[in-house]
DNA sequence: TATAATTGTCTATATCAATAGACAAATTTT
DNA sequence: AAAATTTGTCTATTGATATAGACAATTATA
């Protein structure tokens, strides 16, 4: 295993040894509260300074994932990634369940916007169309999971704002327009690093990854709904695709 | 928009502006053949040293993406990314139809090994068991979209490591041990910096990132048949989900 | 209790990353 | 032809990153 570094690469090593062993841990290689290697140890693995390897753990404690006992080594403080259920009836409070005691879906913002072209293609409108943008957080026990942008038509759904603001659940606030269920009907996945403002909502370090899907969810007859595109933090949340 | 940077991050400030650009290019803000901003302009957006812009660049001029002129300007050079489909009947050679004339699938390596923990549960097999490992790149149009590590239970598909070298097909391999269907039973889906066996079998510049898929094909009656990691350049593939 | 193992802190040095400024080279515009 | 715009190259300086070595502080073990 132990994979090698990359130089003058423009991620500094104690960076990418940071990410190799969150990623370690998230493979499972390492237990809750089990001991990492010495530090020592760690530098000849990985072939640098011991420095170097500190700089990595002290980051990885900075962010929670580790905790270093003096004379006694360093461990692993949590190492639980959600897994965030993908699949034609995907809802965000649903979905977690048993993974975390408390969730809910924050309203950080909503506009009333003309719809950009992928904005119109996506909900079957005409470009310049009126739609409802609505910016949203998910938190699973305290902590952010996801940054969700949602569109909606803002003929037919006109106060879903307001209902989101009050009820805090798309699934809630959508039964207030006479939609009792709805289907995905497709879902577009990639990633990157998060930018600035992703950084900041979700509450990561510079440098951290994001899974972005873009869905559009429509009514059972097809009728398009809602088209949004959310972001995941890598490090905490995958995505489990489920039977559609 | 113009996110912001952050300083001190282990990630370099020239990195992450490739990063924006590269992000900003995939989001359709640049048309192919398009001119970037100047890099005055540039450097001021991003309040940074027109030589930091500069290395962001050069970064991307190497990576293909932008390609710069003396005299004339920066412009993007390509933005295709190629849409992996990803649903009950999974198939490499299927599923860029239309995006890639030329696509193929590579036997880097093969060995019969003990299943590890993790393998064995997704076969179904007792911890230990012997499988055949396959390594295998997908290529469209001669460039890597792939890199894949596939796990088969040695008893049942002994010898699937020279059919696939022969057919260079996993369907087609599959076929000689008389499945000829078989489904996706699940998929999990995450994203991290790519390593460096990854950087080097993908033809990938460091700090690229990954997707990365973990998946269970099972016979139409449930029997489970293969388990692989495929890892893709988030770079180059989205992964299009569709009905399973 | 003494020893070993492990993390924490300090100093020093070399290399990479970023800033700053000046000017050359190529292209487009006036 | 001249001016303006834009990329390319050079020198110099500052701060972050990485290496090297030594030793202190804490904990577990012989």
């Amino acid at each position: 295993m132990a994979s090698s570094l990359e130089r003058r690469s423009g991620v500094s090593l104690w960076r990418q040894i940071a990410d190799q062993i969150l990623h370690s841990i998230a493979a499972g290689d390492f237990a809750e509260n089990a001991a990492l290697p010495p530090e020592v140890a760690l530098a000849e693995r990985y072939g640098v300074n011991r420095h170097t390897v500190r700089s990595a753990i002290a980051a990885l404690v900075q962010d929670g994932v580790l905790r270093a006992e003096q004379g006694r080594g360093t461990f692993v403080q949590s190492r639980k990634r959600l897994s965030y259920p993908i699949g034609a009836r995907t809802r965000f409070s649903e979905g977690l369940q048993g993974q975390a005691s408390e969730r809910r879906s924050v309203l950080l913002e909503s506009a009333v916007e003309p719809a950009s072209r992928r904005v119109a293609e996506g909900l079957g409108l005409a470009k310049g169309s009126t739609v409802i943008r609505l910016e949203t957080r998910g938190e699973a026990d305290g902590q952010p999971v996801s940054r969700a942008t949602g569109w909606f038509d803002a003929g037919r759904f006109a106060g879903i704002d307001a209902a989101m603001a009050e009820t805090g659940s798309v699934t809630a606030s959508l039964k207030r327009f006479g939609i009792d269920d709805y289907l995905r009907q497709s879902t577009v996945l990639s990633a990157r690093h998060a930018d600035a403002a992703d950084l900041a909502d979700l509450d990561l370090q510079p440098g951290a990854i994001v899974l972005v899907t873009v869905a559009v969810n429509v009514t059972p007859d097809g009728q398009p709904i809602q088209f949004a595109e959310t972001r995941f933090p890598a490090e905490r949340v995958e995505l489990k695709i489920s039977a559609l």
